[in-house]
DNA sequence: GTCGTCAAAATACTATACGAAATAGTATTT
DNA sequence: AAATACTATTTCGTATAGTATTTTGACGAC
């Protein structure tokens, strides 16, 4: 189907497709749809979006820069493989340097709008406990991304929010985990396994480590507690690496 | 096979032309041959480094991955203006953050790569004192960047290494020196201030205070002093803070 | 003189085709 | 079997044409 029309019915045509393109390609890379270490083809690509080279040159070189792609000179692009169990851990102790930080800062500089902001979030963390379990996991994982996110910026630090931006850690960990349910698939003795980096991470169903965890930050930060903020954070992090690691360990063994 | 004829006059040419471009680009940044804020014209560009469209664009783009340049959709590429003040101090409670530990954790892990390679960087910084004064500040600088990325090398983590050299702090303090100077040009008022940035901050000439801060990080980061290597480090950045901030707000007002 | 409107020029963006050069794989010769 | 030569594929860069959007600047109304 290379029909070049198609692309027009995926959505509302930004009037820059190099940008469209770049969310494209890096969706496909979170889904898989580009596996994990693979080649991209630009003459694919480009046929296969309805595009022509150059958008796609522009998107690739910026996915290079934000470390989903890599570039070997004259031998084309690939998406970059999983993490290692190494890169799992110097992820997470980057993210203990700043983000209890900002939590603390964010305690110190919170007003209304960031109150409402944060109520905002946390009720959405809520009503996605309602869907489906397959559509919960996507629905978490953005609302952590979100919900972290939003503090580095109550934090009014821009370097601090655009280095944890560009970590792209909630990318990188939710392609873990569709890489452990492929492995399901092939797999049947990884059943449990791969259940519990779910529910270990994530926490649905009853226990919900995940919320409470970010309510008690979220309390903190708003009752102007900076200090408590800041070992809420701690802990946070700290209680989701520990979860983690062991199904990081096993992915790359 | 037909011998290659080398094109030995236009010097080590990489065969990846948007490599090339981009360090090209970056250069022109740097030394405010595009000033910062200026229109970035493709076509212009193109016509000026000889090459075509494509590479310029694949280049631009990875620079607005770094910050260096800003895309306006349909309006163009421009790079970004100086550091306000605000930027210039998140920087470096940015750095706070992450280099004190990593000094600290280099000094856990030094082994004799890493002691050769902190003697090798601190020698070039004292050969860099027998150039002629304009000439210091840019082999300063460059040390300045090379020694601090070094260590966060040696503390063994990656998304430290990446996060700090993505913040290409050394470029922009250079672009605040440039522009200092340049206004020198304009305002002869200026000569004093413009003098105290540099000796501030690089303190060339007999005091050479980065030079004897660096070598006490260099030293106990050797000598396996984890705390005083972490205290050394967090003492020289508030140092460079607090030299170089009267200059940053007098550029900003 | 100020403001808005509108056509024309400039520029950004995309499409497409072609060619040079390097890599990778295959076949041939020694 | 190893080295060499050849072919195929792919990347990378160039050139050019065409479309879409912004900017400019002139003109006229108030």
């Amino acid at each position: 189907m290379p029909r070049k029309v198609q692309p027009v019915a995926t959505g509302p045509k930004r009037s820059v497709l190099s940008d469209e393109t770049y969310d494209m390609v890096k969706e496909m890379i979170l889904t898989h749809e580009i596996a994990p270490g693979a080649k991209v083809n630009i003459d694919a690509l480009a046929l296969k979006l309805g595009v022509s080279q150059t958008p796609i040159r522009e998107a690739l070189a910026r996915l290079e820069s934000d470390g989903l792609i890599a570039k070997e000179a004259l031998k084309g692009y690939s998406t970059t493989k999983l993490l290692t169990v190494k890169q799992f851990n110097d992820l997470f102790q980057f993210r203990l340097l700043i983000e209890p930080w900002a939590a603390e800062q964010s305690a110190k500089k919170i007003d209304a709008v960031g109150i409402a902001a944060l109520d905002a979030e946390m009720q959405s963390a809520k009503t996605a406990l309602k869907l489906s379990e397959s559509e919960q996991v996507q629905a978490f994982i953005e609302h952590d991304a979100r919900f972290h996110s939003l503090i580095t910026r109550i934090s009014g630090n821009e370097s601090v929010t655009e280095s944890f931006e560009r970590t792209h850690c909630h990318l990188h960990l939710f392609r873990l985990f569709l890489a452990a349910q492929s492995q399901l698939l092939d797999d049947k003795s990884k059943d449990k396994f791969v259940q519990d980096l779910f529910y270990r991470y994530y926490q649905t169903g009853s226990g919900q480590l995940t919320i409470k965890e970010h309510e008690a930050i979220k309390s903190a930060i708003c009752a102007g507690d900076d200090k408590g903020a800041k070992t809420a954070m701690q802990k946070h992090i700290q209680s989701s690496l520990d979860r983690f690691s062991p199904a990081a360990k096993e992915l790359n063994k």
